[in-house]
DNA sequence: TTGAAAGCGCTAACAA
DNA sequence: TTGTTAGCGCTTTCAA
């Protein structure tokens, strides 16, 4: 096993660069002394604006890549008043929030926009996270996620555009972009409607966020179909531990015919549950999941579930705070401005986890 | 279902600020201004670095408070010529990764350092997620996972103290902080020969990354019990979809008595798929993970599993920059530096997926 | 303990 | 098309 090489001591070194010199990155004054130009005008072929003859371009995009020249970031925002800086506040282990973050980038990047990220961990508060944000004079911020506090949220729209993607967010201070739980949890029902189940469970996501709005989604939706009676919710959760419990609970307890869970991890869970106590899926019951997360579509699975399309959403999100910030190039508050929820529809992906119910009623 | 309410036509608006006042972040200046002092002053008690008394440092803190004063990241580090920044490069949705990312939170925040993501995902090559970083002027780059390709890998080492977190790098121009793959598959061998196995399969990671190392750390701890003859490896990968082929596989050619899966995620597509074919786990087969993820926790998994601790690597290699950072206070290459390579001990995790073989031999 | 002045790397008028 | 001149918000000598 390699170990440690010696390199402390006194090596506080008197000798002079060696090998590669570069010791600090170049700066446009190093290209433009180098190239023989202004620095305004190696700046202006740098930003790719107009107003440099062919040659100069040339020659100043050669003597900047010889270089190694890479333009800072910080001072650019300094200088320009305006970052062109959007950023994110996100959950690491969460598979939406990692498809919205992707589609954050495509947007952003495609409009000129740079992106950065604050994760949110479990030693690390949403508050922190924005606290960063804010630190990077970011020009808006999209929070994924069931993050931020109302406290914090307030205080953020009041310094810049914000919107919150995928759930709803509990104070109308900022733009959201999010799925109709209730439409896509209306969704899983008619469709298990129309196999002919009528006694439903929904295995709920408790605390979790959205939970509540799925579950009353479902509950509407049930009635709409006169099934309020034979529909069922028992308590779940957000993971496959919540999934696997409530299988438990729902074998004990006596099947329905169909279950719609909160999420696709809890439906992994139940579904594994299912199969060690012998209940087959789709034969013997239904299931549904909510997510369309890599997991659904397992080839040993196939998993039935309302999808919500983490990309869309995400543009959706950059084009409205691009609007804004268009609208109000000063990049901060637009104060008077009416807070919008702009919903993005889910859609059914039947897979293999659903089939019409074999004893009707 | 809310619709966009209408705010599009003329509003170009000549109406003044109205409520709410702040239009641009309150800055040094402004709290000088507010508290009486002068700007060097009051960076000093911002900074909170010696040099003011008592009452002018409750004084500015007070009123900077009260303007809600966050100090500009990037002109701090323009003037100050150091960021006090490290960045990170990592995929997003996965475990590992999101256990190292918290621990680099916070080892980094911990020394004073902060921390800026850079993501990967299947549009953002790790190329550009390095740009980037570059951009932010990091003083030094963390690199999580398989990333980034040995080319700019060199040309970043060029740049600015880098360490790779969890893989070894193609090329000795990086510090690595990882986890000898090798000891994780002898530990799972040794805890499967100690039950008495010795027809132990290896269901490999095909071209993921670290398969090979986990390969032969596999193989040759086998041959280290004298069980060159009845080690088998059959091909698998880093999903779930690939542990459940694995599974169809041994049962159609025969079970060996245990099974070591390249990691956890494939080890449940595994156990899934014995479930469905009517192999009990310990029973007929035991099975071995590797990560330690949520997922081997679950209640109904218990999976026996070798644990990177994904915070202590990020703790080590955020200690490992700040080291090099502080002895090269400019912050750059530290070019005759020798690069190391550290090495964390994994650790077996024992659950409920190994027993004692039934059968020996 | 406090303040004045210079400058970090860049952009944005403006003049030439 | 090019160069000049100011800063952006902050830290950092250096004097007072």
């Amino acid at each position: 096993m390699p170990t440690a090489v010696n390199e402390t001591d006194a090596v506080t070194s008197e000798h002079s660069e060696p090998a590669v010199p570069a010791s600090r990155p170049p700066t446009l004054q190093d290209v433009a002394d180098r190239a023989g130009f202004s620095r305004a005008l190696v700046s202006i072929v740098i930003r790719g604006v107009p107003g440099a003859s062919e040659a100069t371009r040339q020659r100043v995009l050669e003597v900047a890549d010889q270089l190694g020249y890479r333009p800072d970031g910080r001072a650019r925002l300094l200088a320009a008043g305006r970052s062109k800086l959007i950023g994110v506040t996100l959950g690491l282990d969460n598979p939406f929030h990692s498809d919205v973050a992707e589609g954050i980038y495509q947007a952003a990047e495609a409009s000129g926009y740079q992106v950065v990220l604050s994760a949110v961990t479990a030693s690390r508060t949403a508050q922190q996270a924005v606290e960063t944000l804010l630190g990077y004079r970011c020009e808006a911020a999209v929070l994924v996620g069931p993050l931020v506090p109302v406290a914090s949220l307030l205080a953020l729209t009041e310094r810049l555009p914000v919107v919150v993607v995928g759930q709803s967010a509990r104070s109308r201070a900022a733009d959201v972009v999010r799925v109709p739980a209730a439409v896509g949890l209306g969704l899983a029902v008619d469709h298990l409607v129309s196999l002919g189940h009528r006694r439903i469970t929904h295995v709920d996501g408790g605390r979790a966020p959205g939970a509540v709005e799925r579950r009353t989604g479902f509950t509407s939706a049930m009635r709409r179909h006169g099934l309020a009676g034979t529909a069922t919710i028992v308590r779940g959760g957000g993971d496959e531990e919540a999934g696997a419990a409530a299988a438990r609970e729902l074998v004990d307890g006596g099947l329905p015919t169909a279950v719609i869970t909160y999420n696709d991890a809890c439906a992994v869970g139940l579904l594994d549950m299912f199969v060690r106590l012998g209940v087959t899926v789709p034969g013997d019951v239904s299931v549904v999941g909510y997510d369309d997360s890599k997991v659904a579509r397992l080839s040993y699975l196939r998993l039935t579930t309302v999808s919500q399309d983490g990309r869309r959403l995400a543009a959706v999100a950059v084009e409205r705070l691009i609007e804004r910030l268009d609208r109000q190039p000063d990049g901060r508050r637009a104060t008077s401005e009416l807070k919008r929820e702009v919903l993005v529809p889910p859609r059914l992906v039947v897979r293999a986890t659903t089939a019409a119910v074999r004893q009707p009623g």
